[in-house]
DNA sequence: CATGAATGAGCTTTCATTCAT
DNA sequence: GATGAATGAAAGCTCATTCAT
């Protein structure tokens, strides 16, 4: 799946460089946009020669990819928080994987925000795998909201849609933080979206 | 306001030759983005000579601009619409108001995503003119929100979330609309919609 | 002999064409040098549309042809005054010819410098005017050396080089004046160089 | 003080490097000028690609300054020579320095010439250094005139202007090289300068 | 006669990528 | 394995010149 050029035979090497690529790309890249960015700025930043990049990397558009994966590994334990959740109780269950899912987006904003600016650079099978983690994110949504008014607790419509929605106001926290962080911290703002999501769906009101 | 470079003096001249470069430059910026699209790229698509361009263009990024004001002077009724629902119930108002910016987001989606996209190339007072059209739909929501629970029908903690996740929400058609659009409609999205919102903040439920 | 190109017949309206555009080009082309002054620019300081240029010259290189011409043409009464000091004792006639010279330099400070700028960038067969000029001149105060010699007031060894002297020392006039203006008026230039001159070709010592 | 951008970090090859385009580009300069000249141009002349070019030099402009800095280098030694003069009798000195002055030229022909024709194009700071060059000859040959005139030796009205005119006669030699060279070669040329030079300003004529 | 819109070749400069050391 | 010198295609932009009005 990952086939990314290398001319090294040591996977221990590749797996060390390609982090220290990912790390160090990341940072520049959410800051002047993947095009504005040169290898030469990148090498620099990953505190690498640019012979010693091509080495790990096949090309410019390889280096997207490192970050994004860099990144999305670290969100493998998502889903097995969710399914974790199943025991609880709806609504508590939901408010766990809404506090669960932005503060995810929190510790990454900067790849969230890269994902929308430069998704038209990221690789197809890259930009594939961060739409399905998104779309994984929705069904188990679904799934709780499914149980919640199986159960009576919930009273919802279109229960797609409402999925979407909370991922959306995840999402927002990393778009518009410039605007948002001037009036909320990351724990405010996930409380108060959690009243408002939760009081729109209760089934009974306060 | 308007301080983009230009060879010639003909007024009209000069609207239309901008005109013709707005609409071809969008469709092609929104397919490749900015920096992937090139000046000689975007004068083939406008029917247009390189050195035409530059008669009424100063540089690329005047291109950029030339396209947001483009399609933000179609906007400029907006406000007046907004203010022209003073007169309604609360709960009707919110509902004219959502419909109509949700729509306004569909008439321009390829917009609405680039200036997510490419917002760090556009010219700082560009920028701001397309934010400031954000805020003040905030407020204008604001404003009914808090007319609503003045008058007991809304039940809100936190007014100005809740308008900044309606506008989220609206632009979130442009964001998603090769996901959505596998289920919805504009219209359905829009009366989908509404149900959640006000559902979410009616002060007496169904 | 001028051959510049023009689609007009009226003969009139050509010399005063382009004699608007020799004074206009003129201060332009020194101040900013041959390439770096666009056509649009030069049109602009000639009070001219570029199609009106194009009217009366075939080419961006007659422009400097025809601000040479122009300001040679002031000139041509220099060899009858050189001729009028014939009945002068030599070193009377040497002083006239000498101020005539430096004085004719002064005027025509921009054109001397443009002539040395552009020179690489002149016709052919304009610069070969400039240079017969400078030729005239040297064979005429070589005339007068020689008369002088004869008549034992001047002692040189090397008429020619002398005589070259002289016209290096005026045209310096233009090269260094942000030098020399700062000591020296062109009256005081002018005395104290002619001073010098005589002083050092005079078979009689002071 | 040399704050010419470079990629490069080795030093040995960043001087190799801007010698040789310093060497092949003074050549094309002369030929053509600084603006017919063009980078591709220059790029071959110096067996070198574009790319090359701009990984030792930071713009166009820089080479300018390169091939003048180049040429300077040559010239260090000039003021050293000045100062040995001082001890040999007035008149023998002078002429020494002018011999040296006149040869100096003579080397760099090309670059005299240059200076005059691309001042304007010449970075500020580069351009202070050739004129702080031609300041410095004339101070020294200043201070050589005095010594002379306090000796009793020489009888100078304006001894900056005689210095100045000796460096002009000097700089002659590249301007007007095309026509001097028919009739003297550089050892002729001065030979005969020093003779009339001597002769103006010599207290005891001959 | 006068205008200036239109053109595209050519400019300077950048940058992803290769490869000899 | 690591380096960075070298490359040249392609970028954004300018400008002399033409020609329809």
């Amino acid at each position: 799946m990952n086939s990314i050029r290398t001319y090294s035979q040591d996977e221990n090497l590749i797996n060390t460089r390609r982090e220290q690529i990912a790390r160090g790309a990341a940072h520049l890249l959410v800051k002047k946009g993947y095009d504005k960015a040169s290898i030469r700025e990148i090498a620099k930043t990953c505190n690498m020669s640019i012979g010693t990049m091509y080495h790990y990397v096949g090309s410019k558009e390889d280096i997207l990819s490192l970050v994004f994966e860099y990144f999305m590994s670290r969100n493998v334990k998502f889903c097995e928080f969710v399914n974790s959740c199943n025991d609880l109780a709806p609504k508590e269950a939901l408010q766990n994987i809404i506090e669960r899912y932005f503060r995810g987006v929190d510790d990454i904003q900067d790849m969230a925000l890269l994902a929308y600016q430069e998704s038209m650079n990221l690789k197809k099978d890259v930009l594939k795998q961060v739409l399905e983690r998104e779309k994984e994110m929705i069904s188990a949504i679904e799934g709780i909201l499914t149980k919640g008014c199986e159960a009576g607790e919930f009273k919802i419509d279109d229960i797609s849609l409402v999925a979407n929605n909370i991922v959306v106001l995840g999402d927002t926290w990393a778009f518009k933080r410039w605007f948002l962080s001037k009036r909320y911290t990351i724990v405010d703002y996930i409380r108060e979206q959690i009243k408002i999501i939760i009081d729109g769906i209760s089934a009974h009101k306060r």
